[in-house]
RNA sequence: GUCCCCAUCGUCUAGCCCGGUCCAGGACACCGGCCUUUCACGCCGGCGACAGGGGUUCAAAUCCCCUUGGGGACGCCA
């Protein structure tokens, strides 16, 4: 059995995003998982759109989620003169000619047809005057005119098109590129690619591309088109819906594995099981459990994901991945262990990164930004009162099972429960009356910035 | 308009290919309870779906047909 080889084809016109990064997942775990080759090829012929930037930022946004590609990535421009050189032998063949039409009067036949309630497709004018180059004219593919398209998609089964559908698709361009069909093509055949994964809005260009492949000889790779992701109303997943680039997720503090994870699991399942790292999905992916039907994004569950990896983030690591975020509020960077031992009381509770810095920032301001409905309603005189009786006593524990012995001593020694004084304190020290424990707090901001903050609250 | 694809809880899905084990299982969200110094986490419980109609069959979520609904494509974009 020969090895597979699958690739990710972006054009770099925009960022890569959702949808994209789950074609490219399950051709990377296609690759992996059977020891083939998974390349990148940049599809860049639209020199108009396509930029350098781009390019970059989805070769970023790949490594970000940990998808490795095999050698360079190619760029499709750069092999124009060997699309070039297939398009002639095609001319020879009599397998293309050569199309004089206009594009106004494309679209003015294109839009006569739609009236008269046809399908808008080309009308064949050049197809048997054996035309030859001109300025501004095109190369067309002599297509099948009747008969049928068809192949077995790995995902969606047998599909079958009747050729009369198809129209005379453009090769090459008036400007001298070819177009995205025959590249595909090209590129495809001549890099071996075994394995086509892509999503669903190219189905209509699959018969096509069939018949290329049939023109020029070549072995038909296995097709997979994946559903559509789409957006909580049902329509294409687009920016209305949100953010929809992957690095607009990065910088929103998910964690890569989070997303693939739920990439992999919006269309593909395996039985019940939801958490799958990597390395669990890479072994047991198969395209037979890729489903049929488009799939609306839910930030929800990328949100439940994305807690569930943090709270599986070592404490070190996730100090590091949180400190941007706390930067960012303009705070100073404390130690490494003591950072650790901060992330160690937030992190169950949030689910993203700059969640987790908003928890932790009382930790760094001194006095903490008291909330006022809190002041109002835990900072009565009677509770002022208790706080000074108790600040002395504070300075005697040092460890969270200390304060914790202490207070639980206090609280019964005056006849209360533990929070009739752990609330009080609690907001004296984080300005708010929701946060961590309060035993770790205060071993965690120590004896003189604890009794600094009461000073702040008693004065 | 034409063609292609799709159709199980609000959402992601298991089950469908090989009909009975499904008065349909899991997860997110939501609601309730427990735990508890607060908030979370965690645990327990609840709500909630086979789009509709015809067939085939002893039996259909599962097979067939139609309808409806949704999505996609129809570019000298990719």
């Amino acid at each position: 059995m020969t090895a597979i080889i699958t690739r990710f084809a972006p054009s770099p016109t925009g960022h890569l995003h959702i949808g994209g990064a789950r074609t490219a997942l399950f051709n990377w775990l296609l690759a992996r998982q059977r020891g083939g080759r998974f390349v990148l090829r940049i599809e860049d012929t639209d020199a108009l759109r396509s930029t350098a930037e781009y390019t970059q930022a989805i070769l970023s946004a790949m490594t970000w989620l940990q998808l490795d590609w095999d050698g360079e990535p190619v760029y499709q421009s750069r092999r124009a003169d060997l699309h070039r050189q297939y398009i002639d032998k095609m001319v020879e063949k009599g397998q293309a000619y050569w199309c004089h039409c206009r594009p106004e009067d494309l679209e003015a036949r294109r839009q006569k047809a739609l009236a008269e309630g046809g399908k808008p497709k080309y009308d064949g004018l050049c197809r048997e005057k054996g035309l030859g180059p001109a300025p501004g004219a095109v190369v067309r593919f002599k297509g099948p005119e009747e008969g049928e398209t068809g192949w077995n998609d790995l995902i969606k089964g047998p599909v079958v098109f009747d050729n009369r559908e198809l129209d005379d698709l453009i090769l090459l361009k008036s400007d001298g590129m070819p177009t995205y069909n025959l590249a595909v093509v090209v590129d495809d055949v001549t890099m071996n690619i075994t394995h086509i994964i892509r999503g669903d809005d190219h189905v209509n260009n699959t018969p096509r591309q069939i018949q290329l492949y049939h023109a020029l000889g070549a072995r038909l790779p296995f097709f997979a088109h994946v559903p559509m992701i789409l957006g909580a109303d049902k329509t294409r997943l687009s920016k209305r819906h949100g953010a929809t680039s992957v690095m607009a997720y990065r910088e929103m503090g998910y964690l890569p594995q989070a997303l693939t994870n739920y990439l992999a699991r919006l269309g593909w399942s395996y039985g019940d099981q939801e958490i799958f790292s990597l390395e669990e999905m890479r072994k047991l992916f198969n395209l037979d459990h890729v489903g049929r039907s488009a799939g609306v994004f839910n930030p929800e569950k990328l949100n439940w994901l994305n807690s569930h990896y943090i709270k599986e983030t070592p404490l070190d690591e996730l100090g590091a991945l949180v400190w941007p975020y706390l930067a960012a509020r303009g705070y100073e960077r404390p130690a490494d262990d003591l950072l650790a031992k901060i992330m160690a009381t937030v992190r169950e509770r949030g689910k993203t990164l700059p969640e987790l810095a908003e928890k932790a920032g009382f930790y760094f301001q001194s006095p903490p930004e008291l909330d006022p409905r809190a002041a109002a309603k835990v900072l009565t005189p009677e509770n002022l009162e208790l706080l000074r009786e108790m600040r002395a006593s504070l300075g005697q524990a040092l460890t969270a099972e200390d304060f914790e012995n202490l207070l639980r001593r206090l609280a019964e020694a005056r006849g209360v429960k533990l929070g009739a004084i752990a609330q009080p304190l609690r907001v004296a020290l984080t300005g708010q009356t929701a946060s961590p424990g309060l035993f770790e707090i205060l071993e965690i901001l120590g004896p003189a910035q604890t009794q600094a903050r009461l000073d702040a609250v008693l004065k």
